[in-house]
DNA sequence: AACCAGTGTTAACGTGTGTTAACCGATTAG
DNA sequence: CTAATCGGTTAACACACGTTAACACTGGTT
């Protein structure tokens, strides 16, 4: 089983070190980062699994940092590290996204609780990788529908962009947001694009008619269900 | 729409109490409990949304609480307050399957703040919200209109005129806050797009007599039925 | 190398939504 | 009574999106 590898933010060295060391010790693989941007630069290269950010860094701080990573990755587990005691911190924290947040100082032997909680909690999300579309049955990773004891394939862009559209489900996905995660850009041809499988998406979909993706002009679309 | 119930086990009543009240205040339905096995009761006839629990109560612990509900529930989200401060009951804490972990003393909005986070990732489908206007029913999220078996299709703006409309019914419904929260301004041209929604609207309900939407001029709007 | 199947992109055309404009009636202030 | 304002209604318009099909690219097979 390969080491699950952790991104740690942290510009104070000797915290960093320390913090690396013990998550070393618990088998974990850790990217040590000393500022935000070096740390959004890792991220895209080494595909970490968790991310510890502390808030406070020069260059770029943990928050911005994260809203970032958010933008282009909804799913992955942030916890936060902060100095700071202001409830307002802790709010903004969860509403970027933040999973969980930890005032500083903490005790190792709690950041390492909270981490695997995480880690689990997405891994039984991924165990389960069948969601429920209405009275369909979505393998993500397999990339296959299934209705009524039928299932039909998929295709890599049809499959992710089902993906996202269930993680999203009842709320708006932004239109470029989907383009820049899904296609890199957000232009003329690539929105094109996205609408042609948005018609195949809603093909495969129409055996329930209760699932609809609705479109919603000038922002995006809706899976309701 | 029907307020979320939350169970809090608190031993001590002055602080459940201020923990209640302060909840209510943030539209939650709470079950004040002052033991764990009071709590487990309640939890089997009420069925709350989620849990926060006190680890140090009389007769029956936090833990223990979480262990028992955990045995037959384990989706419910679980909060635990506690004055310990040893990491050993963090650990132990998520190891029985709690959400979360707050240390007293803690702030109010830190509270809220983790509760409205742990909801929102079990969130329950409001897409079975359907709301009732005279004899239509009408779908937010899907957009639809239903009378006496048909059904017909909203465009975006229409749907959320139409919810802003319904959830002030008898009220009048402010022309400029709607016309903000809509459009994001408050100019000439929207208001004269606002007035084509209102007729719109007006056609589609026109099926049923006694709904009118009534003009109060120099003021809004107000749906009665 | 030629072929094929599968996938995604580009193109072309059609449809729907929301904004703007124009014209009208109703209400109210002076 | 008259002018000014507000709202009601319809239609024209621009543009975002829907749909289909043709096209191009990829990787595998013969």
């Amino acid at each position: 089983m390969p080491k699950t590898t952790i991104l740690l933010a942290e510009d104070e060295p000797a915290l960093g070190q320390i913090i690396k060391e013990s998550l070393e010790t618990r088998d974990f693989n850790v990217l040590l980062c000393a500022d935000g941007s070096i740390a959004f630069d890792t991220y895209k290269k080494q595909a970490p699994k968790l991310l510890v950010l502390d808030v406070m860094m020069p260059k770029k701080d943990g928050f911005s940092l994260a809203k970032d990573i958010r933008a282009i990755d909804d799913s992955i587990p942030i916890i936060f590290l902060t100095a700071k005691s202001q409830t307002k911190d802790v709010v903004e924290g969860f509403n970027i996204g933040g999973n969980d947040y930890l005032k500083k100082p903490f005790s190792m032997e709690e950041l390492i609780v909270r981490i695997n909680n995480l880690l689990q909690r997405t891994k039984i999300q991924k165990s389960s990788e069948i969601l429920k579309i209405g009275s369909y049955a979505f393998n993500f990773p397999k990339q296959t529908l299934h209705f009524d004891g039928n299932e039909q394939q998929l295709t890599h862009r049809e499959a992710h962009l089902l993906f996202h559209l269930v993680q999203n489900k009842n709320k708006v996905l932004d239109r470029s947001l989907i383009l820049n995660k899904l296609w890199g850009t957000d232009d003329f041809f690539t929105a094109r694009s996205m609408d042609v499988f948005i018609t195949k998406l809603r093909k495969k979909l129409k055996n329930d008619v209760s699932i609809q993706i609705i479109n919603v002009r000038g922002f995006g679309y809706k899976l309701v269900f």
